[in-house]
DNA sequence: CAGTTTAAGTCAGCGTTGTTGACTTTCCAA
DNA sequence: TTGGAAAGTCAACAACGCTGACTTAAACTG
């Protein structure tokens, strides 16, 4: 990687109208990020907190609620909202621990997965569209920018899910 | 710059699971750029409805309802709740249009501004610490992957802005 | 084994911020 | 001059965050 970070340069980079620039891209490119999903879910009268359920039970299956509050940072209450629509329309199951009978570990069933897959593939076709267009190069600083904004507990949980592979 | 992008590399990148990567680091990272200036509106009683009217204002002073519509992509009864209570706290004037007396042109008070330069300053920070992270070179990548992220209206907003300096 | 902690879930109630529908005021053009 | 379109306002509703108080069940601990 060659580097231009010469403090002359870098300096002039961080100007504030750079800065404004960075997040008005940030402003715009989420709702694009946002918008593919949203109209699915309009249809079928779910949210994206729906969406962002399914997501992580599919990233990571048999994870717990406490777990699931963790990566979501939302109380329980607002989360048990949303699950327990998902659970009564048949697109979560919900299993008691066998380890910790006080565990519920949660689960995508067949239309769960269907749902998630037709969210994700939306998502990820744009997604692709932007890669293909920006080049490899540019994903890479993508990514190096995205995972330098998050909180530390946040690039925690991003890390954690990095690796688990099912 | 050292261009990488030759058709193997470009198509092995684009797995489901790097897709997925760059989907999960939107969201992780979307939330630790908002987080800043929802403390501070939090105490205040605001929302981020209010931050993102604040800033567009401050953009584009003497913008009118309208405008700003299209570029907080709201309808214009949602704008209006945001609109009315900053206008009674006395942080955003309404003018009626001397041409057009449909028309408000709207612009920040001197405690508007206090207030929008308090919530930017806090966002512009984070922004500044994840730019030196990661670079000039993937702050580049990253500006070019948001942009092909957004809708075709949206990348006609933000290239809006990004010329008129007020 | 009694007492505490933990995981999960429920109920009630509230705030922000989206939505649609109905309305007024103002402008402009047939 | 009248009728439609545009700009803005008001009312009511839904999604989804939040806090607080509580229950149930299981696990841990002294």
């Amino acid at each position: 990687m060659a580097d231009v970070t010469t403090s002359g340069e870098a300096l002039l980079f961080l100007t504030d109208e750079q800065l404004r620039k960075g997040i008005e891209a940030m402003f715009f490119a989420y709702r694009g990020f946002t918008a593919d999903p949203d109209r699915i879910l309009a249809d079928l009268e779910y949210g994206r907190a729906h969406h962002r359920a399914l997501h992580f039970i599919n990233r990571s299956q048999g994870t717990t609620v406490n777990n699931l509050l963790a990566v979501l940072g939302v109380t329980k209450q607002s989360l048990n909202r949303v699950l327990r629509t998902l659970i009564a329309d048949g697109l979560v199951e919900s299993r008691v621990g066998r380890k910790d009978r006080r565990e519920r570990h949660l689960y995508l069933t067949a239309r769960g997965a269907e749902l998630e897959r037709q969210l994700s593939e939306a998502q990820r076709a744009r997604m692709r569209a932007a890669y293909r267009a920006a080049g490899p190069q540019a994903v890479a600083g993508f990514r190096q920018v995205l995972e330098a904004m998050m909180d530390e507990t946040m690039r925690a949980q991003y890390h954690a899910l990095k690796d688990g592979k099912s």
